[in-house]
RNA sequence: GCGGGGGUGGCCGAGCGGUCAAAGGCGUCGGACUUAAGAUCCGAUGGGCGUAGGCCCUGCGCGGGUUCAACUCCCGCCCCCCGCACCA
């Protein structure tokens, strides 16, 4: 059958299962319910494997469900928050050709190309082609329910809406200040969308602003990562080419950087630039040290930056390699020594050893310049690994030294908060917020960090909810256990405020309730709105049923999440009656709470938990039951990237292997673990050619075969119900990888075994029936193929999607038949191990001699005293008759070693020769000649039999 | 750095105190079938030895340790993946 072939099939089944709208699922409390989602995929592009991974979980979830006679709903909507869609746009508009050039591979025209400077173009191109993907590939959603966020969406908005106000009620949403990277030209945040590449994923960091002061009162600030060694500060240095500013900050006299000025305006700082100075105008002056008192000169060195902190940093050289390294530098610098005059106040400064490190001397500093060959302070790469070493080093293991006063004795990490804290309630110092290296935009002007005012927090610090959010765990399953949980246990547990709205002018989403100035952030508007997928094939066809979106208000949804209110006033209020609201309402009751989430790990840290918050706080007792979280999806065994080209998306999965084929491979890629999971083309590949030659096997031997039920026919039996058993198992487990090793690989191995030791005839009733569970327990996976052969092959009317999964018949699992037979395969196994040691090739015959009648019940007893962990050679063979001793001493003895040697007694010689009789044809034609089964036998070899591990002849 | 997960044969992967030279899959090799190829079926697949179904050596990132026994437990180290916040 051709890959086209299968693919029409499959478009066939679909187009079939929509018409019937089998997977549109409403309220019915006759029945137990099944809700599942997949995390809404944010549509800037198209899906690939690694979502398809996931989504597969809830999908073959949900098909077992369904065939497990549950109502099952399986929704899917899109997420178009956040900034990627808005910067596509506007670059788009700006005609930035990498991505027209993206658009290009998609195949759109220049043309419709222009009508992606609109975001709104892509959030319906997008959302539209995932929808369309997921189709294609079988999936059993209930697309009434489907929808897309943001205010371009009016009632998913209002759902929004609705949980802040409840947020906000409940104390959980407080205004606080906040950090970002902004740009002082456009006036905006600058996010890694608007960033070039090369500045993406650097943050803002807070550092400590000593303020040391001279004579007159005028600061002169160091910014510093270490304040605590501002204990060891022997000078200041500045750089002497660079200008500085004089400027009034908070009504005192400062000199600092022309742009460490601008970051102080930013962050709330009264600063009015007065004049400028050059640096070396202030080299050789004094100034105070404001923790110690001490006065201390500044010096003059290259390293310093201007555009980092204030542009001034302060000296510690017995701890700061950087620091260490310029003293030398400038003690060696005559020219410079004279040009400042100087030369007698660089000639006093010695190093003040506050930290006593194990392994370093008094001066960590210089250990580490020495260590890493530090020649001078331009040798940036060597310093900048000293600097680490020691850092580290002193913050974790050093001990602070006498001069440390009250704090001396700990460790740095220890007192280091207490510390800041100190010098900025006496004045001593401030806070700034930087960047750690300057950030370019993509327009090219340079970033600072400002302190936004009115930001708002989720306040997951709030000890409250974090209680609520660890008490609804206690009832909360987690996939893999207990890894996934624990690393939201630990996300809980440190999980502080979250800045959860953004500028609205470089995003789109919906408006926080009270503050138009602010969208609420993409991660924290998809917290709960699982809920809404229980209403939203309503709301989503609001005209249809009479409801007025405009007036969709909080009271609305307290009705219908709550119970609160009057439905009748409600109704009438949005338009529409009571009977549709009372719907919703019961919609809502019987859907919620969620029952399966899967998603990936990179979730688990931040969208899992932030949803276990909100559900905990909105919606008490009702949050998401299990959660799922899976690794990333390797192709081929390498990371899947757009760049390298080892990248496939859904829709070119489904071009190039078909639904059943793909979803095949991706069940196969892994179990639920947080490790990575492996897409193997060539299994797709090779499944695109098994799956139909699957049906023609089936074809032919369906209602083929046999009345007579044999011994084997019972083994059969008993292996397709243990694999049914198993296989059950692990699709609750969703143990997909699993699930293709029974349900496919093992399942095959059995029957073709069971065919080729009946001699192709099977038991027409037992082959059938297994045949028919056979198709059914693959169906989740692979459900196309397997609903053409229920009704091509099997003549079915039903739907195999609806029909009930096969139930293990416990009674039929027979754990002594399966023995028997792998003991008929041992036999097989050995005579061919012999007649390859004999060189024989074509034997004549084979004599199979059992084991004389009393070493059944006596090495059945050895076996057992063995298990038992009996090693005594004298003990074992009190169970053998006096008369035999001798001629079992020597494989006794050695059973002791290896207790392997003595074969377990499955039953007694009558059993045993039963076996081999029945089995007879069969091993004749495995090994290629006759065979006779003989109890007794004159040749020396016939003393050798043991029970169940008869001695073989081949002549 | 912190937190979470890992490192097993040619590859993908199971195993998580003994029954392990290690399931299953892929690949490779040999055989059957075929005019041939492919598909299919059967067998082999760490190394060595064996005219009797067996035995020996090496082996589960590296180095130690606990134990009668370790791929499995403990300690140290190396390497890889994910998250660490405004990014979906």
């Amino acid at each position: 059958m051709s890959k086209e072939k299968m693919q029409s099939i499959e478009e066939k089944w679909q187009k079939r299962w929509e018409e019937a709208r089998i997977f549109e699922a409403d309220a019915d409390p006759s029945r137990p319910k099944i809700f599942v989602t997949f995390p809404y995929p944010y549509v800037n592009g198209d899906g690939h494997l690694g979502h398809l991974y996931s989504q597969l979980h809830t999908e073959i979830y949900a098909r077992y469900k369904r065939m497990k006679g549950f109502n099952v709903l399986f929704p899917q909507g899109f997420h178009a928050t956040g900034q990627p869609i808005v910067a596509a746009a506007r670059r788009i508009r700006e005609g930035d050709p990498k991505y027209i050039k993206i658009l290009k591979t998609y195949g759109f025209s220049d043309e419709e190309i222009k009508e992606f400077g609109d975001p709104r173009k892509w959030i319906k191109t997008f959302s539209e082609r995932w929808k369309n993907a997921l189709h294609r590939m079988g999936f059993s959603i209930d697309w009434r329910r489907s929808f897309h966020t943001t205010e371009l969406n009016p009632p998913y908005d209002k759902f929004v809406r609705w949980q802040y106000n409840k947020l906000r009620e409940k104390g959980f949403v407080v205004k606080g200040t906040h950090p970002v990277v902004w740009c002082p030209i456009e006036k905006i945040p600058i996010g890694d969308h608007d960033r070039k590449d090369e500045y993406a994923g650097i943050g803002p960091e807070e550092i400590v602003v000593i303020k040391f002061k001279m004579a007159d009162g005028t600061v002169i600030p160091t910014g510093t990562y270490r304040p605590e060694t501002v204990y060891g500060v022997t000078n200041i240095w500045i750089n002497p080419d660079n200008e500085y500013v004089i400027a009034e900050v908070d009504g005192e006299r400062w000199i600092i950087s022309e742009w460490g000025a601008e970051h102080l305006k930013e962050q709330q700082h009264d600063v009015k630039i007065v004049s400028k100075i050059k640096g070396e105008e202030l080299v050789g002056k004094g100034v105070k040290n404001p923790v110690t008192g001490k006065e201390v000169p500044i010096l003059p060195a290259s390293f310093v930056d201007p555009d980092v902190a204030t542009g001034i940093v302060m000296s510690v050289p017995a701890h700061a390699p950087y620091d260490w390294i310029a003293l030398e530098d400038i003690k060696k610098d005559k020219e410079t020594l004279e040009k400042y005059g100087i030369a007698e106040i660089v000639e006093k400064i010695e190093p003040i050893s506050l930290i006593e490190v194990e392994g370093y001397s008094e001066f960590p500093a210089r250990d580490a310049v020495e260590k890493y060959g530090v020649k001078s302070q331009k040798d940036v790469d060597a310093l900048e690994k000293a600097t680490d070493e020691i850092y580290k080093k002193e913050f974790y293991t050093g001990k602070l030294k006498e001069i440390y006063g009250e704090f001396a004795g700990r460790t740095v990490q220890e007192v280091k908060e207490d510390m800041i804290k100190r010098f900025k309630e006496t004045g001593a110092a401030i806070t700034m917020w930087i960047t750690p290296v300057p950030i370019i935009d993509r327009a090219g002007h340079k970033c600072l960090v400002k302190i936004v005012e009115n930001q708002w927090f989720l306040k997951y610090s709030d000890e409250k909810w974090k209680e609520m959010a660890r008490e609804t765990l206690k009832t909360t399953k987690f996939d893999p256990e207990p890894d996934a949980r624990k690393a939201v246990e630990h996300t809980i547990e440190w999980l502080h405020d979250w800045a959860c709205t953004r500028d609205v002018r470089s995003s789109l989403g919906t408006k926080l309730p009270w503050d138009d100035s602010q969208y609420i952030e993409s991660l924290s508007d998809s917290t709960i709105y699982m809920a809404y997928y229980t209403i939203a094939h309503y709301l989503q066809n609001a005209e249809k049923c009479g409801i007025n979106v405009d007036a969709l208000d909080d009271a609305f949804f307290d009705y219908v999440f709550y119970g609160k209110g009057d439905p009748e006033e409600i109704a009438k209020r949005v338009g529409t009656t009571r009977d549709v609201i009372e719907s919703m309402r019961r919609e809502f009751e019987y859907w919620y709470p969620v029952d399966l989430r899967s998603t990936g790990k990179d979730l688990l840290q931040n969208h899992v938990t932030f949803s276990i918050f909100h559900h905990a706080a909105i919606f008490p007792g009702k949050h998401i039951r299990r959660w799922t979280a899976n690794g990333w999806v390797l192709l081929n065994g390498q990371k899947m990237s757009k760049s390298s080209g080892n990248f496939i998306t859904i829709i070119q999965a489904q071009e190039r292997w078909g639904a059943d084929a793909t979803r095949f491979a991706e069940a196969y890629s892994g179990n639920v673990t947080l490790e990575d999971a492996n897409f193997d083309t060539t299994i797709a590949d090779a499944m695109l050619e098994e799956l139909p030659r699957w049906m023609e096997f089936v074809r032919k031997w369906y209602n083929v075969g046999t009345s007579e039920y044999r011994d084997i026919d019972r083994w059969f039996e008993s292996k397709v119900n243990r694999i049914i058993k198993e296989v059950d198992r692990e699709y609750e487990a969703l143990n997909t990888r699993n699930i293709v090793n029974l349900a496919w690989f093992e399942f095959w191995r059995v029957v073709k075994y069971y065919l080729r030791r009946t001699m192709n005839v099977p038991n027409k009733r037992v082959f059938s029936k297994a045949l028919e569970d056979w198709v059914k327990i693959m169906a989740p996976v692979t459900p196309h193929i397997a609903e053409e052969i229920w009704h091509e092959v099997f003549g079915k009317e039903s739907f195999i999607s609806l029909e009930r999964f096969p139930e293990a018949d416990e009674e039929k699992i027979d754990e002594r038949t399966e023995k028997t037979e792998e003991y008929v395969q041992r036999v097989v196994e050995d005579i061919r191990e012999i007649m390859k040691l004999a060189r024989v090739e074509k034997p004549k015959r084979v004599v199979v001699i059992l084991a004389d009648e009393w070493k059944y019940d006596a090495f059945g007893k050895v076996r057992e005293m063995l298990e038992n962990g009996e090693r005594n050679v004298g003990k074992l063979m009190e169970v053998i008759p006096p008369e035999h001793r001798k001629e079992v001493a020597k494989i006794v003895t050695s059973a002791v070693k290896n207790p392997k040697r003595i074969p377990e007694v499955i039953g007694t010689k009558e059993e045993e020769k039963r076996a081999l009789v029945e089995a007879k044809t069969f091993i004749e034609a495995e090994v290629g000649a006759t065979t006779e089964i003989v109890e007794h036998y004159d040749h020396p070899k016939a003393k050798n039999a043991l029970p169940f591990k008869p001695a073989i002849l081949v002549e």
